[in-house]
DNA sequence: CTCATATGTGAGACACAGTACCACTTCTGC
DNA sequence: GCAGAAGTGGTACTGTGTCTCACATATGAG
């Protein structure tokens, strides 16, 4: 049910876009009341992210199987390889839909968000490896590790949906992250 | 006088928080209209905002001032030095308004969102250091260095506010933009 | 079968951000 | 003095999200 009603959202924002899209809109097609909308979805954005907010658990997972000698940097571009398999697998729509969300500011911001909750996840994980203590806020190295890597990723989804023909999503993303390691 | 209103913002959402303070209580503490503050400023946010817009292009020209030798990763250290001391020279007031954006979700949203503004301005610089095309929109580098980059700002100035005493905001930088780079 | 509680749903009122439009004042130059 | 411009306030509106209450259905116990 929740499902069906995200895939409505879905279906109405790639066809008007999502600030054009009310909730109003939403509950009309999917014959629901508000109330049960926002019972469903605690907003708007949510209805069109819900289902990509556990990939940040799986990633925490992915990186907690990589073995301990890889640097930190390695670990997490190896990490990131099922997610960005998920999202090279999907269809076109999923496609559509990254390049909407890349391209509504509103819902690039809320992207971000997702990344900050992300890198809350992995914050234990890059610190271990660093040999940090994961408590000590006065230390800035994983949170740099891994928004600087989300960043990369960020960047590597923007060049993929920009592009006309599908290059490889794997491969945009080694480059990019090799872009700020290369120093010269 | 749009600086008086804003710093009668800057007051009532350090005293109350940013959620707590609504812009009817904005309007009386400042005298004025619904209507007028929001001709001074587009939106709530921005009018605590505002003043740290046009560092963008501080922060650009910095860069384009950097000697095209240096690698694009140190060319972004050092453009940063301004802005780094920019904020280490305000008083107490700033750093109790920067912890409070980086401890509100909306106005952390908000601070990301600035960041991905400064992306576009520094991406041209940072593609021609890099001897990218600006115009391609398929090569990731440029982007991917930048986000990175602010990316260890970002946790910078975490760490920065997360500690009790003050250590330097420069050191603690140049910690976070050591650890993506320092493979082993 | 009947009553009771729980759970899903809808309806409406409300708070707040932000927009649009119109009326009024004040300041300036002719 | 007067006409126009610019700043200001008032009011109504749209849209998101919260809250409360009423109603329905279902499940379980006696």
């Amino acid at each position: 049910m929740r499902a069906e009603v995200a895939s409505v959202v879905q279906d109405l924002v790639l066809e008007r876009g999502y600030e054009e899209t009310t909730v109003d809109d939403i509950c009309a097609a999917a014959e629901i009341s508000r109330s049960t909308f926002f019972r469903y979805f605690p907003s708007k954005e949510e209805a069109l992210f819900g289902e990509s907010l556990d990939a940040g658990e799986r990633l925490r997972d992915a990186l907690a199987a990589r073995p301990l000698g890889e640097a930190p940097w390695v670990a997490m571009r190896r990490a990131l390889d099922a997610l960005i398999e998920q999202y090279e697998a999907h269809d076109e729509r999923t496609r559509r839909l990254t390049r909407l969300i890349v391209n509504t500011p509103s819902l690039a911001a809320r992207h971000r968000d997702k990344n900050a909750r992300w890198q809350e996840l992995l914050r234990p994980e890059i610190a271990r490896r660093l040999g940090a203590d994961p408590a000590d806020d006065a230390d800035p190295r994983a949170n740099a590790v891994i928004a600087a890597a989300l960043g990369c990723v960020e960047a590597a989804l923007t060049a993929w949906t920009a592009n006309t023909q599908p290059q490889s999503l794997a491969m945009i993303l080694d480059r990019a992250m090799q872009a700020p390691t290369h120093l010269r």
